[in-house]
Order: structure tokens, then sequence, then C-alpha cells
DNA sequence: CCTACCGATCGGTAGG
DNA sequence: CCTACCGATCGGTAGG
């Protein structure tokens, strides 16, 4: 009880977090009212005023901590394997889930990029780097038959690619008469991970 | 002289839908005012209802005619190329350079995802499936060694790694003090063809 | 195609 | 943390 101290303020605070997450990504930063935001979280205008300074205060915020980019960091560092593949699937899966659990994070990668210009990348990245880097190197020196590629770089191939099944997943469910099977993760990882390791050498020339 | 007879309101039109392009990618819809397109185009706010009837119909002309994915359409319908190989470059180069052309393209697409909701897709997809299914169909027949995937499964992968290139390209510009070298779009179309090749048999098993 | 205007809503604040 | 309000700006239109 005592510990609860300023709880009850870092509470609100998290629900309007929240709530600003939900209406960001559902209308966009300039299509999102401080109306909105308060109403969603059950408050009235004036309180938000409590917890943050500006609109702006409130988007970057959410952008530090919803960005996917940050969500993901930290499964990728969780991730185990003792082989590239295994350790490839296993952090495409993770990759997977925590999209996936909230899908709506998507957008908020978009709105940094389009109505933030990218201005919280620098801040992000700082944090990010990292661990990435970590897990790309982790990746990189399991098995000698990856292309000589930094490990950076098979970082960017990984994310584009995970990138890209999200992105076309969500293009392909807005759209009715689509042919059934538009393939799945397990077809983009497998192409992935062959298409980083070398091709067999299996002539003598 | 007579055959510029309506031309003049069409160049207009192509005028404001121009000037709605750069304030939209700049600031995306809600955070772009007709004053703001208006003044862009060198117009009053009133005139701009001589050729639209609304913010919401220059979003759609804007978006059904500069959506990336309706760019790129006519590029990979006019790739050439007799290998798996050589069309994939092909495409991929002439991707490449549509965007490299044009990158706020890119935030066209995020818009329409964000403040959209995907509303345009399906109107957009009904010319663009049949040609990216032509492109497909051409690809897919070249080489026997291709993984057995659908056709628009293949398409989902080509295009998943393309973009994914287009925006960690963004995302990295806006970071300072990265690596110098991340990568160039080489790699990710070596990485991308040697993923959909199945391996080699060279065991006899 | 422009000027001048409409009601509505915006982000933000004073005062309690 | 809410009520009631501020000036500014919004999308859109009437009238010429």
């Amino acid at each position: 009880m005592m510990e609860q101290k300023s709880n009850k303020g870092q509470q609100t605070r998290e629900l309007l977090l929240e709530a600003a997450l939900q209406q960001f990504a559902a209308n966009g930063y300039h299509g999102t009212s401080m109306r909105q935001i308060a109403e969603t979280a059950n408050l009235a205008v004036g309180g938000i005023y409590n917890h943050f300074a500006s609109k702006e205060e409130i988007l970057k915020a959410v952008i530090l901590q919803y960005h996917p980019l940050n969500v993901i960091a930290p499964e990728l560092a969780d991730a185990q394997g003792a082989s590239f593949e295994s350790l490839t699937r296993d952090a495409a899966q993770r990759f997977y889930a925590a999209i996936k659990a909230r899908p709506i994070l998507l957008n908020i990668f978009f709105i940094e990029l389009v109505e933030c210009k990218g201005a919280h990348l620098p801040e992000l990245f700082e944090s990010l780097l990292p661990r990435v880097s970590l897990f790309a190197q982790r990746l990189v020196t399991l098995d000698p038959r990856l292309r000589p590629l930094p490990p950076l770089v098979v970082m960017r191939i990984f994310l584009s690619m995970l990138m890209g099944f999200f992105i076309t997943e969500t293009l392909f469910a807005q759209i009715p008469g689509l042919p059934q099977q538009m393939g799945n993760l397990d077809d983009f990882v497998e192409v992935l991970m062959r298409g980083l390791l070398l091709p067999e050498q299996s002539g003598k020339e």
C-alpha cells in the first residue's frame, strides 16, 4: 500500500499512452484530437496536461515505447539456437509472435516516418543498435557458409524480409477475392536462410 | 491550338495533384490543409473545388495515380530477361530506378495504410493484379530450379525484399553515425535469387 | 478562379 | 482532475 505512492499517477499515464496508441494507430497523429485521446482514457481534456506537456510529447512517448523495432529488439536478444538455421527460425518466430500480438504497432512505424519525418529515429536507434548488433554478431558467427556480408547488412536483410512479410500481409488482408494461399512466414524464412548461405560447391571448379 | 480545348483545366488539375502529392507526402493527409495545397499550386482555396469535390477526393486521386505499386507495375511489365536471374535483376533495377526518382511515393503507401485504412487498395489491385500476375508467371516459368511456390507467393517475396530495401534505406538515411557500408540493392537481389532457387543436389541422396 | 465568409473543431489554459 | 473558455485554423461555400 505504501509502495503505491505515486502509482496512481503512473497508472493514468500508462492509460493515456495506451489510449493515444490506439487513436494514433487508427487515425494518424494529426487525425487524432486531444479530445479523442481523453475520451478513450476516460479523462477530460484538461486532465491530460497533468501528464504530458503537449500532444507532441504524447506522440514521442508512444513512439519510444511502442515502435515495433523497440518491441522486437528484446525478442531478438532472447532468441535461442545453436545453428544458423535454428537461431534464424526462432528469431523469426518471436518477431512474428510480437507483431501478431499487436499488429497496430506497424502503424506507429509508418506514422513516425511520415508525420514525424523520422525525428525520433536517432534516439530510438541509440538504444536499439547495440542490442541488434549483438544479435547480428551471434547470427553471423554461427555458420561459415554465410555470405561474406557485414553483420549489419545480414541484419538489414533479415529485417527487410520480415517487415515485408507483415506489410504485404496487411496489404492483402484488405483485399477481397485474392487467391487463398499467399504464402506463410515459413516460406519467407526458408528463402531468407537459403539466400544468405553461399551455394554449395558441388563441382571441383 | 485548337487541340488544347480543355487543356487548361486538365493542366490545373495536374498541378493540384502534384501539389497535393508534395504536401501529403510531407505532412500526411490530416496534417495538410486545403490552404497549403492551394498555396503550393498558386491557387486560392475556392479554386480547388472547381477540380475536386473535397479533400478526400484529392487524396483518392493522388493515391490512385501515385501509389508506388501503381508506379512499379508498368516497370515490371516492361522488364526484360531470358533467364530467371536476368529478368529478376532487370525488374529490380527498374523498381529501384522508379522509387529513386521519387522517394516520396513511399509515403503515399504509408498514408494509404494508416490514414485511409487501406480503403483504396481494392480499386488499386483491380488494375494491378493482372499485370503483376503476368510478371509472376513469366518469372516462374523461366527456371525449373525454382522452389515450388505459387507464382503470387514468389511475387510477394520479391516485393517484400525490395520494399524492405527501400524502407530500411529511408530508416538509415535519418540516422547519423551508422556504419558506412549497410549493403546495396545487389546484395538483396543476390540473396533473393539464391533463396528462391532450390539448393543444388550435390549428393546422390 | 478569387474574396470573404460560415460553423465546427482544433490544441491548449485559467481557475478552481 | 474537470469545466468553461481562448484564439486560431479547419473544410467548405456563396456570390460574383
